[in-house]
DNA sequence: CCTCTATGATTTACGACGCC
DNA sequence: TGGCGTCGTAAATCATAGAG
């Protein structure tokens, strides 16, 4: 489950640690219009069919990759909020 | 009707630093796994424990911990050698 | 008090792996 | 086999607690 390594010094203690490739793209917070938005229609429909993906994208000027992983990250969002509700509940 | 409300002032409770000693329980078990700083899930739940925090507490800790120390490792080194020594004081007792 | 910096939390972007 | 799902994380950024 490694992405790179860019320390190859077998002394160093981060060597083996994980490290995101250099081609990664750099991340680039998004407006508050295009997450207000993104809300918008995860309120509507948690899961994208596959045109309203691209039409999201569109209109917002994002890509279609960069949508589909905003779902996938408010889901697991909601996933963890949903847990912390029930911790606290239980005790 | 006062349950729902100390939850709800629960949940938007301002942020409190932890406590000294949960940072000593974090960072004994950073430092004393620094080739490979990844706690199994089972090991965050015990820390978690030992730390009076949650599970995903430990999570945030532990990426804040390594991206920092790594982006400057030069800055921790003098916190290094202080919880190295303390491991190794703590395996001869 | 009043700054700043360190700290805890949240937000983008992927790699690894799963299922269909 | 491609494509989208979750899971865990990297790295940047946000918010502000609290040390000086």
């Amino acid at each position: 489950h490694k992405d790179e390594k860019p320390e190859l010094d077998p002394n160093n203690p981060v060597a083996n640690w994980i490290h995101a490739r250099s081609t990664r793209k750099k991340r680039c917070p998004y407006t508050k219009y295009q997450t207000l938005e993104l809300e918008k229609e995860f309120l509507f429909n948690m899961y994208l069919t596959r045109d309203r993906r691209y039409e999201v994208a569109r209109v917002l000027n994002l890509t279609e990759r960069q949508v589909k992983i905003w779902f996938q990250n408010r889901r697991m969002k909601m996933k963890k909020m949903n847990k912390e509700k029930t911790d606290s509940k239980e005790q | 009707v006062m349950i729902l409300r100390s939850r709800f002032l629960d949940a938007r409770r301002k942020r409190r630093n932890f406590s000294k000693q949960a940072t000593e329980v974090l960072n004994e078990y950073f430092y004393s796994h620094l080739s490979n700083p990844y706690p199994s899930e089972e090991a965050k739940e015990e820390l978690a424990k030992q730390c009076g925090i949650t599970v995903s507490q430990v999570s945030n800790w532990f990426g804040n911990k390594r991206i920092r120390y790594k982006k400057n490792i030069g800055k921790f080194q003098e916190e290094a050698n202080l919880y190295a020594m303390k491991t190794a004081l703590g395996a001869t007792q």
